[in-house]
DNA sequence: TACAATATACGTATGCCGTACGTCATGGCA
DNA sequence: TGCCATGACGTACGGCATACGTATATTGTA
C-alpha cells in the first residue's frame, strides 16, 4: 500500500493502479453490465491500465472476484454492526444481506464463492460474541447467525432471480407483473401453472421476509421481539 | 460418418444425440469436475459428437445451462410430490432442495438461472394447491412456499460454500473440520475470527435446518408439525 | 420405388478470453 | 551516485463459444 504514503510532492506513483480501484472499478462494471461482461483487458481499459498491470495486484481473476465477495460482504458488515440486543442484531444481519443483494443483484453469483464466513463478517461475529457475555457463546447466537444468513442469502438470490415480486420495481402495475412472470416463463407453458406462478408471485415480499426473519429468530430460542412495527403476517389463529 | 454403427433398427436420429443426453451428459460433467470444466468442446467428445452438433439441440451454452437448471428442478420436485398435508409438503420441499444441492454442489451456482419458478416445480406446486382445495390458494401455503424455498436455496449455497459443516463429510474429526474451515481462512487471519469460525461452524447443522424449516412454517401460520407418520393433520380450515 | 424436403451431424474459421513471460521505467535507499 | 525492488506494459499462446457452409441420413410424398 504505497499509494497512501506517497510523498505529497511533485512525484506520484505511475498510475496509481491499486487492488482497491480494481476491485471498485470491477464491482462498477458487474453493476453496471453483469458478470459476463467483465473481462481482464475492459477492466484496465476502463482504469486506463495494460491489461497485465492488473496481475501485479491480483493473482487471477478468480482472485479478483473472490475480492469483490470480500468487498460486498464489508458492506453488509457495516450494515449491521454488533449490538447488545443479539436478536436484534441478527435482524440487522438479515436486512443487510437482502438490502446488499438488491443494491448489486448482478453480483450475487460471487457472493458466496469466497465462503459464507469472510474475514469482515467474522470480524462483526466476533465482536457479537464478545458483547454477548459469556465465556462460551450462547448456541442461539451460533445458530441463528447460520440460519439468518442462509435464509437471508436465499431470499436475495431468488429475488435477483425475478420472480419474487421485488420492491425496487416500486411502482408496478398488476399487469405489468404478469407480462414480467409470464416473460419468465416458457412459450407453451400451461395454463395452470402460469396461474400458480402468478398466485405465488402475488404475495407481498416485505411482510414476507421479516416474519420469516424474526420466526427464525424465535426459533432459535429467542424472545419474540415485541416491540417491533409491521410483522403482521399470520400468526397461528386460534 | 460411418465409424458409428447405426442402429439398425427404426430409431429417430442418427447418432442418438438427443437434448436430454446432452444434458445428462453436462451435469455428470459438472458433478464430476465443475462448472468451469463444462465446454461445449469437451461434453461433445465425451458424447462421441462434433462440437457443433449440440448446437442444433441447444441454441447456447446459456441455453444449456439453463437445461440443467431446470432438469435439477426436476429432481426437486420428484422427490416432494404432492401432499394431502401441506405442511407435511413444505417440509418435503425444503428437504427435497437440500438434498439435491448435496448430490450436486457443483451445479449449484445455476439452479436458479432459470428462476425459481420453473415448470417442474410449478407442477407440483399447482398439484398442492388443488390438493389444499378451496377456490383460492391458502395464503400460507402462497408464503410457506416462498418462504422455505428461500431458506433451503441459501442453506444448500451455504453448505456448498463449505464452511457450514455438511453430513456429506460425515466421518470427520474435530481436527479435519477445523483444518478444512481454516485452510478456507486467509493465512493470516486473527486468531479471534478463526475463534469465531469455529465457533460458528462447531454447530450441527441438521437439527438447526429442520426446526428452521419447522420455525417458518409454523411462522406462516401453519400448526407446528408434529413428527408422525400417521399424521393426523392441523389443518384447521374446513 | 424415386425423389424432394427436412433435420441432423460436422469442419473450419473468427474473435474474444485469461494469463505466462520478458522487458522497461520508476523512485526509494545505500 | 549507483543499485534494485516494485510495478507497468506488450506480445504471444492456447482455449473458449459460436457463426457459417456443407454433407448426410431420415421422412414424407408421388
Amino acid at each position: 500500500m504505497g499509494a497512501t504514503t506517497r510523498p505529497a510532492g511533485r512525484t506520484r506513483a505511475r498510475v496509481g493502479l491499486t487492488r482497491q480501484r480494481i476491485v471498485a472499478a470491477a464491482l462498477d462494471e458487474i453493476d453496471a453490465h453483469g458478470l459476463h461482461s467483465l473481462t481482464m483487458q475492459g477492466l484496465a481499459r476502463s482504469l486506463g491500465a495494460g491489461t497485465m498491470s492488473l496481475y501485479n495486484h491480483v493473482r487471477s481473476k478468480d482472485d479478483l472476484l473472490g475480492a469483490v465477495s470480500e468487498r460486498l460482504w464489508a458492506e453488509i458488515a457495516a450494515l449491521a454492526p454488533a449490538s447488545d440486543d443479539p436478536a436484534r442484531w441478527l435482524e440487522s444481519l438479515a436486512k443487510a444481506i437482502r438490502d446488499t443483494g438488491r443494491r448489486h443483484p448482478n453480483a450475487l453469483n460471487i457472493l458466496a464463492v469466497g465462503g459464507v464466513l469472510p474475514p469482515p463478517l467474522l470480524e462483526v461475529i466476533a465482536e457479537q460474541f464478545d458483547r454477548s457475555g459469556g465465556s462460551e457463546p450462547d448456541p442461539r447466537l451460533v445458530n441463528g447467525i447460520t440460519t439468518v444468513a442462509a435464509f437471508a442469502i436465499g431470499w436475495a438470490v431468488t429475488e435477483a432471480a425475478g420472480l419474487t415480486p421485488r420492491a425496487t420495481v416500486a411502482h408496478e402495475t398488476e399487469r405489468q407483473r404478469i407480462r414480467r412472470i409470464t416473460r419468465a416463463l416458457p412459450p407453451e407453458t400451461p395454463d395452470r401453472l402460469v396461474d400458480a406462478a402468478i398466485t405465488v408471485c402475488a404475495a407481498e415480499p416485505e411482510p414476507m421476509f421479516s416474519a420469516s426473519v424474526a420466526a427464525i429468530i424465535k426459533g432459535c430460542g429467542y424472545e419474540p421481539a415485541s416491540s417491533r412495527p409491521g410483522s403482521k403476517l399470520a400468526e397461528p389463529r386460534p
